[in-house]
DNA sequence: GCCAACGTTGGC
DNA sequence: GCCAACGTTGGC
């Protein structure tokens, strides 16, 4: 039984296209520098669980797509790198501190507003939308999963979504 | 670019 | 192990 998650990314670093033109429509999730969200993608992330694919710091944030945990956790290799953003000097090689797991595209559909959520009380039990809440990995309840692609679907993307992901 | 919320760090 | 200072997130 697959769990749900929703995970942001700033469209500006990898968009929803991003990840559906990459090799594979995959992408590895690096640069996740926050316990919590490193936990879930190393501890309860399994192959298979849907995600909710989520434009942050941007014009119009929202649910941009679909999309599928494609991997198990492993070493995030830019935490080592001296030229990237997500170097880490505090990681020590022998035993590093980041993981993430790969991202894999199901569907690109219309734009699901952060605006559009808050006004849907089906979609007020969600973390994302909890004042202060700013973890980039959040875990969705099969409710708020339905609730999410009935509205997806309602706004055009295709009915077909919600079998990208086996229940 | 502001700022509230929150996580992390490091001195004690 | 407390907690103040600091950095980051992310919507607005």
């Amino acid at each position: 039984m697959p769990s749900y998650w929703l995970m942001k990314s700033e469209p500006d670093e990898c968009s929803i296209s991003d990840v559906a033109e990459a090799p594979g429509h995959k992408v590895p999730w690096i640069g996740v520098r926050n316990y919590q969200a490193r936990n879930f993608m190393r501890d309860q992330m399994r192959v298979g669980d849907g995600v909710l694919f989520y434009h942050s710091s941007c014009a119009e944030p929202g649910v941009a797509g679909i999309a599928e945990v494609a991997s198990a956790a492993y070493d995030d290799a830019s935490q080592f790198d001296k030229t990237s953003p997500y170097f880490d000097a505090r990681s020590d090689p022998a035993k590093p501190r980041w993981q993430h797991v790969d991202v894999k595209h199901l569907a690109t559909t219309p734009l699901l507003s952060l605006k559009a959520m808050r006004t849907r009380p089906e979609f007020a039990s969600m973390v994302l939308l909890k004042p202060g809440s700013r973890l980039s990995i959040t875990p969705v309840t099969p409710d708020e999963w339905v609730a999410v692609i009935a509205a997806l679907v309602e706004l055009g993307a295709k009915p077909s979504i919600a079998k990208l992901v086996k229940a």
